[in-house]
Order: C-alpha cells, then structure tokens, then sequence
RNA sequence: GGCGGGGUAGCUCAGAUGGUUAGAGCGCAGGAUUCAUAACCCUGAGGUCACGGGUUCAACUCCCGUCUCCGCUACCA
C-alpha cells in the first residue's frame, strides 16, 4: 500500500497550552494518531510522529490575566500538564515540543519572510479595534459587549459564550476593553493576508486529488469552497504583543497569525527532532504527511496550511487529513467553560493504571464518521465484557492450565488436527485484517479485529476443552495448550498500538521480550520448553457500579458549581443623566408583524410610536410568533440610527429583558393608560 | 436561509460502483459447561434501514421533496 511513500511524518494538532486535556482530544485527534504511528513502527515502517504545545495566540494573555500570572507562566503550566498527560497515556510521540522555542521562532518567521518575498500576501488596511487607554489594539477576545443576538452583557468579541454564536467585534453593543474598562475606538491598521480567494482553483485541484479522504473532511473542505463567496483573503498578522514578530518593516507590534505558525510548529519540531535529516520528510516526494485532528481544525489543515506549503513551494502536501468528530460526554458538547469534561490527568487519580481501559473504550466510540457519545456506563461494560471477559479472562485461562499442568513450561505441539490447523490459519490472518483496518484510519473495526483473535482463543479453548482431555489423552492438551499459548502471545504483538500497557504486561506474563508486527503472522513465537513468568494473570479488574456513579456525580457536581456560580453581569461603568438623557424611550404597539424571509431569527415588526407609524427589525423570532405579538405594547430605543438589516431599515430597537437562560421577552408598560409616544424616563 | 455531514436492531456502530433470507459488538432470553475475574461456548428473539414520492426487472444503497440532529455560514441594534 503507498508503495510510492519510503516515510510517513504522522503529526498530531497542536494542543493549546491554555487548559489541561480531555477526553475528546484524546478520542478525536491522539489517540487514533497513536495507535496509527504504534503500528507503522511495529511494521517496521520509517515514522515520525510529531507534536507540541500552541503557545501563541490571544487565548493565552487572556488566560495569563484571568489568573493572574504572566502569559510565559500559564504556557509553562499547561505544557508541562498536557506533557505529562500525554506521556501517562502512552501517546508515543517522537517529540513533544512547543512553539515558543527559538527554533520555532526562527522557522516561521523565515516561512513568512519567504512567502513575502514571493509576493504572496496581500496588504489590507482595516478597522480594528483600539484601546487609547492601554495604547494597544484588542483581539477581539479583549473586547466585551453585549451580545445582538441574545443580548447577554458580557458576549466576548469573536463569540457570544451564552448563545453560542460567532461574532464580529464591530456587532458586540457598546463594546469595552476587558484591560482599562474603556470604549475602544476603531483605528486603521495594515496587516498581511494571505489571499485564499485567488488560490482557490489550486486549493480546488488539490482536494480533488483527494476526494477518497474521509467524508465528513472532504464535505467539510467542498463547504467552505462552495458555500457563499467561496474563500476569502484571511488575516496572517495580528495586532498582539504574544506571539512570532512579523519579520518585515514597518510591522511593529505585530506578530504572526497563531494559525499562521501553529502548523509550521510541525516543521519545527521536526527539525528539533532531527537537525540533520528533517528534510526527508518535509521536502521529499517519498514522503507521506499525515494529520490528525479534530473537525474543528479541517479549514487549517486541509486548506490554509496546504496554501501556506504551496506558496512556499518546497514542502510536500498533506497527503490525508483522518479528522475525527467530536466526542460528547453522557449526552451533552463537552465544554471546558461549563466544566463538562473528564480531563486525563483526574481520570488516572480515579483509575489508577487503567490507562488502557480509557484507551480501548475512546478507541471503540471514536468519532469516526459522526459525533458520538462517550459515557460511564460504556466504559464500565467495555472494561467488564470486553476487556475483562474476553481478552484478560482468556490470557488468564490459558496460563492457569499451563500452570496447573506444566508447571508453566511451554509443552510441545505433538500433531495438528484438522480444526487445529484451520484456527492456526485463522490466528494468522488476522494480523492481517487488523493491518488492512488500519491503514484505512479504521479503528473501531482495527480493534474489534483484534477482540476478535481473543474471541478465537476462548472459542477453541472451550471447544478442546483441555481440562477434560488432561485425564484422558494428555499428549493432545499439549497440542491445544502450545496452540493457546501462541495465541496469547499473538494478541500481544496486536493489541500493542491500542492497549500498550496491557501489551507488555501480556508480555511479561509469557516472559517473552516484545515481537514485531511481522511475527504476529507467526504461530510459532513461544518455544515448547520455554518457561513462562505468570504469577498474577488477571490483566483486568472489574470496575464496580458504584465506581461508575462516582463519575457521574462528579460531573454533576462539576456542573452544578457552574450554574450556581452563573450571575448576572456587574453594573457597567457609571454614565450621567446627560448621557441618558440623549436616548429617545417611547412606548409603542406593534401593529403587524412577518418572519424576515430567509432568516431564523428575525422578525419585521410595524410599531405605532403614536407619532409616527415606523419599522424595526427585530431578533425574536426565536422567542415570539408574528401572530401572537399583535398589539402587544413595548419600549422602544425611537432616536436610535435607523440601519438596513437583511435589506429593511430598521428604524429603532425593541427593548427587551433577558433571564438567566438567555431568553428574550418583551418588557411593557403594566398601566394601560401608557398610551403609545409616552415617554419613558 | 445557504453549504457540508448524519438519521440502520434496546445501546454503540458497519453496510465499494443498486441484486438471493440487512450485519457486528454490547445488552436481553434460553441452553451447555466448569480451566477461568458468576467468566467462556452455543442458540434465539429484536429492525416499515427517519418519512413521502420517483427511476429500475431489482434500492438501505440512485433522483426529488419533507422532518430531524451536528458543524460552518448569514441575519440579531
């Protein structure tokens, strides 16, 4: 398979160093990346398997303010947490680096540099916002307002945390600085953009060379080409002191875009990796890029990058992108923010050397062609019946016998049976099969293919049954027994790239040194007369319901402290009557109302202000029915600047009251003598 | 609203280019067994393949429409 490829670079994303891992990193992006990059080298197939922590970005001087500690300390923090968490886990990297290495800082600015050269940025001027006070621009996590949409006060300025949407900076209400408290004013900047509008048709061509990629990537990337305008040019500097200085004049203050330098983290950690050879597998034609990552990251891997890497012109393209979905937890998003998350590190205080319990189940739920759920009781079933049941009960059956009647020493095959010879043919295809799964980014199947060969060793066992023959025809339980016991050691060779720990310990119990995926074609790997090491054979143990409640209590728990802990914003900076006074409040009734075509959330409202007869657009489509609000009485903002929404212009704002959950609802005179134009003050 | 990906047994999921009785694991029921962590092994029940049309000798698989979930995107003064 891709005899064309000699090596494979396998990378991992970039985790940012603003927060511990979860379980759905692990399941969606290295865990699969793991097991993939164990098997190619048990294979004996040249690999390189590359990973670090994202130390640059916004995300991070947030995170240092948030806790009171400078942006180098939180990155310190993290890395050493995801580091550790990555390493107790068993995820084989072959360096764990980070971006704010010098050697990272060297190479993207070099990147930059030469795609400047080339003339491949394009120069725009734009408006962003500006903090006087603290005299520096603010991404747009720095800026609060409240939201348009759900009218939440504290809506961030790329996101709304409470509705979920995505905004701009210029959509947030009466915006302020999150440093000085102040109202940010819009100022011009020039920053580089890398024109994915004009490098449309190559990017096209590219993934149409791909199209056997996964569906839900090749979908993701067809979505962004094809839906709206297509591509457009997008930012690779930033007006931010965290980051990779924009090495050209007249940037100061800049620094690179962290989605610009993130990916060429992987080039850097190569390089740091292998000073001397990295080239062979960055700028080789015989070799195979890999990506694993999350459905969030496609647009970077599968587009941005890849342009990055064109425009540069002497790197070699991804050549598959096996981005998983996303993993919910017990049936909800798991969210940092909400504190819906099994993080690594906790789990391994609670399961103590069960890493491969966690391994084998987010394995068997991966996300592979859809968002899918991960909950305790599952993982309490699969460690139980499958783990436990099948594979450690069948290692543990076949080591008893041979101790109890061989004192532990291997016996010989004396004479193969017809059913001998067709399980032994059975145990050596299958190595096969598990490959075959692999190589096509299969991991649920690669795994239950290997459950499979457990499953055939029970099966045989159960069939022989050896504990009977043993009084009867003792030279033929040495046959079944050889035969078994080649089949515990071929389980260890494949469960190796899922369950590693187990694999060893497996191992161990047969006191045989680790074989190679090629033996496991083998079913002669353990010599009659050899002496195997078992004195404890239970692999697994049972994990009890009221371990499982434990975690589900704990979640809710972890829950329940975030939605205490929800309260309303603090009253906003102190304003004058003047300034109120510059507002127009009336009462108003609205007359007709009708659903903005093509829109979810808007609604044409027709108000009687008393005075006049006006139209105002208004987002509550979500909340009210055009048929139920028909002379309903509201408040409206009438001297606010009329604006064209959707093509109608909206001669005002409806004032509305939010609740905790983010509802809207119309707040109105209680008197009906507020007759329409009274003003309200 | 636009673009993309889903909706298959109680649960989690497989099902190239359409073709005999739609599969697996877990769960459940019955049986058999005791070497083994009440485990293993065998058998079985369970599905209008979201819904409605259409193409075809034949559709879970192709086309159109509807509903619904997820992601991106538009709209929110």
């Amino acid at each position: 398979m891709n005899s064309k490829f000699k090596r494979t670079l396998v990378t991992a994303a970039l985790p940012y160093a603003n927060g511990p891992v979860h379980i759905g990193h692990l399941a969606g992006c290295y865990l699969p990346a793991d097991i993939y990059t164990r098997y190619l080298r048990s294979s004996g197939r040249d690999v390189k398997f590359i990973c670090g922590s994202d130390e640059h970005g916004s995300g991070i001087t947030i995170k240092a303010k948030e806790e009171g500690i400078t942006p180098q300390q939180v990155i310190d923090k993290y890395h050493s947490i995801m580091n550790d968490a990555f390493r107790d886990f068993g995820i084989s990297f072959d360096i764990y680096s980070r971006t704010s290495k010098k050697i990272h800082h060297e190479t993207a600015s070099e990147f930059f540099k030469t795609l400047y050269k080339k003339g491949s940025f394009t120069e725009q001027v734009t408006e962003q916002y500006y903090d006087e006070t603290a005299k520096q621009f603010l991404a747009d996590r720095y800026i609060v307002g409240t939201c348009p949409k759900c009218a939440n006060p504290n809506a961030y300025g790329d996101q709304c945390e409470k509705c979920g949407t995505s905004l701009n900076a210029t959509d947030l209400i009466e915006p302020r600085s999150t440093l000085s408290g102040s109202k940010p004013v819009l100022k011009s900047t020039k920053n580089w953009f890398l024109p994915l509008d004009k490098f449309q048709p190559k990017i096209k061509a590219y993934l149409e060379k791909h199209s056997d990629w996964k569906p839900t990537v090749y979908g993701q990337c067809k979505s962004w080409l094809e839906s709206g305008d297509g591509l457009q040019p997008r930012a690779m500097t930033r007006d931010l002191d965290w980051g990779i200085p924009v090495p050209v004049e007249g940037a100061d203050g800049k620094v690179l875009y962290v989605w610009f330098d993130a990916p060429i983290g992987y080039i850097s950690a190569t390089k740091e990796l292998l000073p001397d050879t990295w080239k062979d597998y960055w700028q080789n034609e015989e070799s195979r890029l890999i990506h694993f990552i999350g459905k969030d990251n496609i647009v970077f891997h599968c587009i941005i990058f890849p342009s990055m890497l064109m425009e540069h012109g002497e790197f070699v393209l991804p050549d598959n992108v096996p981005a998983n979905e996303f993993l919910n937890l017990e049936g909800n998003k798991i969210s940092t923010s909400k504190k819906w998350a099994v993080w690594l590190h906790e789990y391994l205080q609670d399961f103590k050397d069960k890493q491969d319990v966690l391994r084998y189940t987010l394995c068997a739920n991966a996300p592979e062609s859809k968002d899918n759920d991960f909950t305790w009781k599952d993982f309490q079933t699969k460690n139980n019946s499958e783990l436990a049941d099948i594979l450690g009960n069948f290692v543990n059956r076949v080591i008893v016998l041979t101790n109890k009647n061989y004192n532990g020493i291997v016996p010989e095959a004396k004479e193969y049976t017809k059913t001998d010879l067709l399980v032994l043919d059975e145990v050596a295809k299958a190595p096969e099969k598990i490959a075959e799964a692999l190589e096509k980014f299969r991991f649920r199947e690669a795994l239950a293919e290997m459950m499979n060969l457990a499953r055939i060793g029970n099966k045989y066992l159960a069939e022989q049954e050896p504990w009977k023959l043993i009084k009867t025809d003792e030279n033929r339980v040495r046959t079944i027994m050889n035969i078994s016991l080649q089949i515990a050691a071929n389980l260890a060779i494949v469960c190796e790239p899922f369950i590693p720990f187990t694999s060893k310990k497996l191992f161990e119990l047969l006191n045989l040194s680790p074989l190679k995926w090629s033996s496991s074609r083998n079913t002669n790997n353990i010599a009659s007369g050899h002496k195997i090491g078992a004195d404890n054979a239970i692999l697994f143990s049972k994990i009890e319901d009221a371990e499982i409640a434990l975690q589900l209590e704990k979640l809710d728990k972890s829950r329940a402290s975030i939605s205490t802990a929800k309260q309303n914003p603090p009253i906003k900076a102190e304003t004058t009557f003047d300034d109120f006074n510059t507002m127009d409040i009336r009462v108003a009734t609205i007359t007709a109302a009708e659903v903005v075509p093509k829109t979810d959330k808007l609604l044409k409202l027709t108000l009687d202000t008393g005075l006049d007869v006006r139209t105002v657009v208004s987002g509550i489509a979500v909340y009210y029915k055009p048929e139920n609000i028909i002379g309903q009485k509201v408040i409206m903002l009438a001297n606010l600047a009329p604006r064209k929404i959707k093509g109608i212009e909206s001669q005002g704002m409806i004032l509305m009251a939010e609740n905790s959950k983010g509802e809207l609802c119309f707040v109105s005179p209680t008197n009906k003598e507020s007759e329409n134009g009274s003003i309200v003050k």
